[in-house]
RNA sequence: GCGGGCGUGGUGGAAUGGUAGACACAAGCGACUUAAAAUCGCUAGGGCUUGCCCGUGCGGGUUCGAGUCCCGCCGCCCGCACCA
């Protein structure tokens, strides 16, 4: 018989659900939760989907197997913009749009044979999830976890719209093109940045993480210790006699050049009343959108107040107040000094608008010289100096000295260099200690106090669009602004919208705005804003233990299950998603909806890298780049025998054409093939390129898996059979409990290819097709269920416990030691395993290689590492 | 620009600081077949003088020994707070 999985896995599908294997009880096993990120449903699944899942999958399997009761639920990330710009697009309404995406991706989804408990599938836009979503609002609200302040936002001036980053595209909008400014808006925000401090502390904790997840959150959480401290003013109007400045190194405050403005602070909105040219300017800074990435690679631009300060350290000493596009008014104060020497964008600015550039330090054991007034030389005779290329330069023509050209001298805070001009501690300190012997000099002196600062900011999320979950606040012109009674909830979309202008149809609606106030019972008008769509994913893992209680969480459940045991999903998550995951727990917790130990919900967490294609163009006759699907490629030709260029391992995406449909490769090979190749050959952490050959090739290996469970065998017992099958249990159950799926693969294909090789018969062929059976079960359950099935296991495979290795069978007598004669292998010899230090010594001197390489000497040093190596060092 | 990661044969990858290339893909040769496919078996990092040299992005360093640790580069990927 033939391997068929079109019919074998929907036969053991039904199975499986007939028997209810995967709906989670609470149980006294004990509990493990497995979670992937839930998808957004855009539509159709792609190859991403398949590799997230079945990893999850692997878990939640293998878990079943060691005796847990496991949650493995499914839902859907369903608010967003996607199915808004459908509607405009298409037509229709972007909640029949997202529930017919929902119902496709389901039944492409359910032919994988995930073991995913369905009866707790939810879509974040259902009305029950919207309704406790707001009654968490209200919670978080009354506990003073919510507040309302201005923040900016990119206007679109022609579609009169408020524009997503994403929908910013070289400062313009994408559909009408119109130049984008950045507009104040009064929004709601979650005070994310009260938690700052212990976000960051409970990251220690968090030891199923990845290291450079938490090292990505500690840097965005960003604590800083510095000074804060004010410059005298010169000339201000009234009302800035002085301003506030906060830096992180004031061990350069001798090196300070310019005081820097951001375009928003107070004193340049001041002075732009009464100065066009101001103002001009900071219209110019508008246009640069309100993402770090576009401030920071905006080419730097300056103005010049005209107004000075003097240096707190010296009255005497002046510096010009400028106003700089690139210092933000999120961060610290909107004020910087600036310090050439020793920070790159301030002498990138300093030299193109030719302002002194002064170190406050210089490397140890360097003369300094003054050059100019705007430079200083640095002597020395040791090149190690050379920060700068025209430095080499000028060493190149015999002066032996280097100065600062057009790098700025940056060295670690924890070097020691020579601070020229000392203003506390030692000339002779670390960076660390000037910092802090300044920030003390500061607080003696009474001019300034060290602070602690972090780069947080609160969470805004209002959003200006329709299909998002309400924020369910009303605006009274008696009482204000009032939340919305909790017996009023779900406050719900209305379905009678139209996207045929842009904006926010919530804004335009003739009768849903209007409302009563819950206070006085006055007219009020409803907030027509929306939350942003990572609030409903920051608490989604929390809902699937009571997916349907009329509350946020039922307790009792919430504490059985939480937390999330394994978390997987993309890395392109580790910040936001995660970050505002561990904040809403918190935030849970305070409000009574998750016990304290949830705070961290997520005990492990594991980022798997993307599925990639090959992308296949030609060109047309502009030159301009033509794509072309897989299946129109065969050896780089198109059908026609046009050539293609091949641009490798890009993610897929539709524009590009590199898609592979799971539901091709399941209809032709089964879902098996399709899991067996998404875990196969890539670490699940690293990108896996889809490659048509590898799809035949997992195909090729569940066929002789399937073919080798149908032979019966010539022989009897096969010891050394045994010993491979119970070496396989060891090896594959350490990869799948390290997340090495494709080393659990590797050590299967080794298992297959010794049961095709031996001639084991009867019963002991049969005992190791079980083994076989139950270590293939997390990865291909279908084929496994067959293997079980023909071997005479009892039941289903899926029910049987996960099978333990005799340590008899593992062990090894003797050990092949590789003998290296100055750190290269040159012989090796066969010892048993226990044999002393010593005599492999002997051993190894006698060698006929080691003799030849010794020439008669004897050895300067022999080096043995049991079991391992062998070095001698002639 | 800033923060984080990755880089090993023709390809995907393996390797507690200890035999670089496990296991696969593609390739070549052979068996079976009238033939092909499928299947099974064997070969295989590169080089040459066949026991030696060179090889883990590039350049240095630490070590008896470095793909692995350290320093400096290059390239690619992810994130940058309104994409999900």
């Amino acid at each position: 018989m033939p391997y068929d999985p079109s019919s074998s896995e929907a036969h053991w599908q039904k199975a499986w659900a007939d028997a209810g294997s995967f709906t989670a009880i609470r149980d006294e096993r004990p509990k493990y939760y497995v979670l992937e990120m839930f998808p957004y449903p855009s539509g159709r699944i792609h190859m991403g989907h398949v590799r997230n899942y079945t990893l999850g999958d692997v878990v939640a399997r293998y878990k079943r197997a060691q005796g847990f009761s496991v949650l493995h639920p499914m839902g859907w990330d369903a608010f967003g913009m996607p199915a808004e710009n459908a509607a405009m697009e298409q037509g229709g309404h972007p909640r029949d749009w997202t529930y017919a995406n929902i119902a496709t991706m389901r039944e492409q989804m359910r032919p994988l044979g995930l073991s995913i408990d369905w009866s707790r599938e939810f879509a974040t836009c259902d009305d029950g999830y919207v309704a406790q979503q707001q009654a968490l609002f209200l919670d978080f609200l009354d506990a003073g976890l919510i507040t309302r302040k201005s923040a900016q936002v990119n206007w679109d001036p022609v579609d009169m719209t408020v524009l997503a980053n994403e929908q910013v595209i070289d400062g313009k909008g994408w559909r009408s093109g119109a130049q984008v400014e950045r507009k104040e808006l009064t929004q709601w925000f979650f005070r994310i940045s009260d938690y700052s401090e212990e976000l960051l502390e409970a990251l220690d904790g968090l030891n199923g993480w990845p290291e450079k997840v938490r090292l990505m959150q500690a840097n965005w959480i960003g604590k800083s210790r510095g000074l804060q401290f004010r410059f005298q003013t010169i000339g201000a109007p009234a009302g800035f006699d002085a301003i506030e400045v906060y830096t992180t190194r004031p061990d350069t405050l001798m090196g300070a050049s310019f005081v820097a403005l951001s375009p928003d602070h107070p004193l340049v909105k001041t002075l732009a009343e009464t100065a066009p040219e101001i103002e001009a300017f900071r219209e110019e800074c508008r246009r640069i959108g309100t993402t770090e990435e576009a401030i920071e690679t905006a080419p730097k631009m300056g103005f010049d107040t005209g107004l000075t300060v003097q240096h707190p350290l010296d009255p005497n000493w002046h510096l010009p107040i400028w106003i700089a596009n690139f210092v933000l008014m999120d961060y610290g104060t909107g004020a910087i000094f600036g310090c050439p020497a020793h920070d790159q964008r301030d002498l990138d600015f300093a030299r193109k608008y030719e302002l002194s550039v002064k170190p406050a330090f210089s490397p140890l054991g360097v003369e300094l010289y003054p050059e100019s007034e705007n430079e200083h030389i640095f002597i020395s005779d040791d090149d190690i100096f050379a920060y700068d290329d025209d430095a080499f330069d000028e060493r190149a023509q015999g002066n032996e000295y280097f100065r600062i050209g057009n790098v700025a001298y940056t060295p670690l805070k924890t070097e020691v260099v020579h601070y020229i001009d000392p203003v506390a501690g030692g000339s002779e300190q670390s960076g660390d200690s000037a910092i802090e012997a300044v920030i003390g000099l500061a607080q003696d002196q009474g001019w300034g106090e060290g602070v602690t600062k972090f780069r947080l900011r609160d969470w805004g999320i209002s959003r200006q669009r329709y299909w998002g979950c309400p924020i369910p606040v009303v605006h009274c012109a008696k009482c204000g602004t009032v939340p919305e009674a909790k017996r009023n909830l779900p406050v719900l979309l209305p379905q009678d919208v139209s996207f045929d202008v842009p904006g926010n149809p919530l804004d335009r609606h003739p009768t849903w705005r209007q409302t009563t106030c819950p206070q006085c019972g006055g007219a009020a008008v409803r907030e027509t804003d929306t939350m942003d769509t990572f609030v409903d994913s920051s608490w989604y893992y929390a809902r699937f233990t009571s997916p349907h209680a009329p509350t946020p969480t039922e307790r009792a459940d919430a504490d059985y299950w939480m937390n999330v045991d394994q978390y997987i999903g993309g890395i392109e998550h580790a910040i936001l998603h995660l970050l505002y995951s561990r904040f809403f727990a918190r935030a849970m917790a305070k409000t009574g909806h998750l016990p304290d130990s949830a705070k961290e919900p997520f005990a492990a967490l594991f980022t798997q890298g993307m599925v990639t294609h090959e992308i296949y163009l030609t060109r047309d006759e502009r030159g301009r780049p033509v794509y072309h699907l897989p299946e129109d490629v065969v050896d780089g030709k198109l059908r026609d025998g046009t050539p293609v260029e091949i641009i490798p391992s890009a993610k897929m995406s539709k524009s590009k054409k590199n898609v592979v449909d799971p539901v091709n490769i399941v209809s032709s090979f089964g879902a098996d093939t399709a899991r067996w190749f998404v875990l196969s050959d890539s670490p699940p952490e690293r990108d896996v390129e889809w490659t048509s050959a590898g799809a035949e090739a997992a195909y090729k290996f569940l066929s002789r898996v399937w073919r080798l469970a149908d032979e019966a065998g010539e022989g009897g017992d096969d010891p050394d059979l045994l010993r491979a099958a119970h070496r396989a249990i060891a090896d594959v159950t350490k990869s799948i409990e390290g997340f090495a799926f494709n080393k659990a693969v590797a050590k299967l294909y080794e298992l297959a290819n010794a049961i095709g090789k031996s001639k084991a018969g009867g019963e002991s062929r049969k005992a190791v097709l079980r083994i076989l059976a139950q270590l293939l079960s997390p990865m291909v359950p279908h084929l496994a269920e067959e293997v079980w099935a023909i071997a005479g296991g009892q039941g289903m495979v899926v029910d049987a416990p996960w099978p333990k290795a005799d340590p008899a069978l593992l062990e090894d007598d003797i050990v092949t030691l590789p003998i290296q004669i100055n750190g290269k292998r040159r012989a090796e010899i066969s010892v048993p395993k226990a044999m002393p230090k010593e005599e492999i010594e002997a051993l190894v001197l006698a060698d006929e290689t080691v003799q030849r390489f010794l020439e008669g000497a004897a050895p300067k040093k022999l080096i043995v590492v049991p079991g391992r190596i062998v070095n001698v060092v002639a």
